[in-house]
DNA sequence: CATGAATGAGCATTCATTCAT
DNA sequence: TATGAATGAATGCTCATTCAT
């Protein structure tokens, strides 16, 4: 039996869905293969055909998240840098926020790496970072960002302190700090009061 | 087989160890209690007579990292904040290099909390950060530490900051930033590049 | 890989037969579950695809055979109690000679009743009480039955002591009583000569 | 340390109490050496400088409880056939009470006979139903017992029956039939209601 | 003799993966 | 392509037994 394009894709984007729930509830590890799959909808062995292993499963659902992140990390581009990153930083708060299944896996791995998935979840988060550096390299040249730490750096401590205060807010129960509250406060701790 | 209490603290030592080298290595889920116990020196089922089960061996090793960690930030108390601070980062770091294995285990855990850990770690993990918070509030009083963030959140974020660096240090191979500078960049980061 | 009702039930079967081979030959706890699966044909892991745990797998071998031995033991109606009865005996005694595997566990678990599995055991004993309860229960009215215990009293007797027959039979090496002699011998102990 | 020869049996007779105690709670193969040395008093090496084996220490609970038990069988030997049996059964079931833990071993053994041990059961339990055997044989020649059965049968009937009617006791929470009239019901539903 | 640390065989159970249908 | 039965490696844990002290 043949399957269109599109069914293939919605399969497999259903497939992903399940792994990210399941990942993001107990962890690679614990994770279980059939659940995902009949989770999805399918019985056990049909995810062995669009993903072939565990691993690569999620991986792909890391990856996934990476992308759908990156989309919601674009910032306006003529504006304040302290702007720019608030803005980056909310649509990275709020990605994470709508699709918590995916955000879980995926800032979870940016903080700890598993050992033998670490290049590819590098690889996975750099476009993320990678704006965050150039927001702030434009900054520091118009004189807006600090420049006593060099922009890569500060970069990967703003996405770091961010994925922390993530978790923090998913193992609190959801307390505080509220998503709404986060890119403000990392930005006040890495950047300064000054910004309005 | 009498044993003196030496004897069997000297053994649940061993077992400690290298726990910590496996769970370091690996994690919790794919280390190998039997692994960990015959790495000690001692047969399969030793390690049984001192933890009774793989989560109590995990949780003795985070707190005696946490333990040890906690002797070696204590800070002088009659100096400046930044440099009570600096010292007390100091004294973790060079902690986190001389007992790598419990070092590791400890960082990731307190990055990411395993679920049904998390209570636990916690409560290990809070008497250094209490530290640090109470340098923090004597700082505020003085007048030398930036007192538009709460203590809590500064001292959350500095130990935050410190570990995703210890872990960047380890997954990179070791390379930059080394052990040394960690903590003059994370207190630059968060607290101002003023303190020379 | 598809699999016909039929072949699953083959297969479960095929399993259960293994299983009361097994716990006929040493009981529950020193049963091996993965030298069963084997024993049926199969690898270790396949007896999980097929009951859940060693203790449902157990119950699931009792409760077949006291199925089996139930449809055994059914007597005609319209004969005197005596002949009825002792057809009822041969009925479950024959079946336990052609599987013996089966009635060995089953006889010796109605003897003696592993503790956590009792009411389980009793609820797939107690058809077969009930016809021979039913029996006497007839023939006292009838006046060709001991009325001086209760119909209940009395079969739960004849039940017990053709269980003990059999288990000094087969603990014997298959010497005296043989299984043809056992129902008349226990109708003779407990409801006297006088049956021709 | 030398230890008298009263002081080694009172230590061999309390590790036996409490291996009796352990056996009849759990059963011969989910009994725990270390338990069983620990509640007697001692600590966990000690029972085996008694009891070479777990096996060997479980015949010896069965051995105990089967001269106990013969002590307490006896009958006197001047009356009549049934009064004899029916006070040698009393003695049989009044030590049962009083000595539980022994008694459940000892009886639930006598059922079922664990495969490996069943020579030595038999052995243990020979001396009872000889003593019950000899009074029927006399009771034959009397005239008084019945003699369409041999007196062997019929002893291991009778000593079947008051075991089963034990273990219905024990497991039915210490319902019905109570001790007490255990031996009258398995006289009369054996030789018949005549005996007053 | 008593002790209790050490031993290591043994086992129920899980689960990623394969593959015939 | 979907299915789900079969596979078998892997592992946490138990516990009878030994033996040095």
């Amino acid at each position: 039996m043949r399957k269109s394009v599109e069914a293939k894709q919605e399969t497999r984007a259903r497939l992903l869905e399940a792994a990210a729930r399941e990942f993001g509830r107990v962890g690679f590890e614990r994770a279980n293969i059939d659940a995902i799959s009949m989770d999805a909808g399918f019985s056990k062995g049909t995810i062995y055909n669009y993903f072939p292993s565990k691993e690569d499963l999620f991986v792909a659902v890391v990856e996934a998240a990476a992308e759908e992140a990156a989309v919601r990390t674009s910032a306006p581009s003529d504006a304040d840098s302290k702007v720019r990153l608030r803005a980056s930083l909310h649509g990275f708060c709020s990605w994470a926020q709508e699709h918590q299944a995916f955000a879980q896996v995926f800032v979870r791995e940016c903080l700890m790496g598993t050992p033998g998935l670490y290049p590819r979840v590098i690889q996975a988060e750099a476009p993320l970072v990678s704006r965050l550096e150039e927001i702030l390299e434009e900054g520091t040249l118009r004189g807006d960002v600090r420049d006593d730490v060099s922009a890569q750096v500060l970069a990967l401590a703003i996405f770091g302190l961010t994925d922390l205060a993530l978790v923090q807010y998913w193992a609190s129960g959801e307390g505080r700090p509220s998503f709404e509250e986060i890119p403000e406060l990392v930005l006040t701790l890495l950047l300064g009061p000054s910004h309005q």
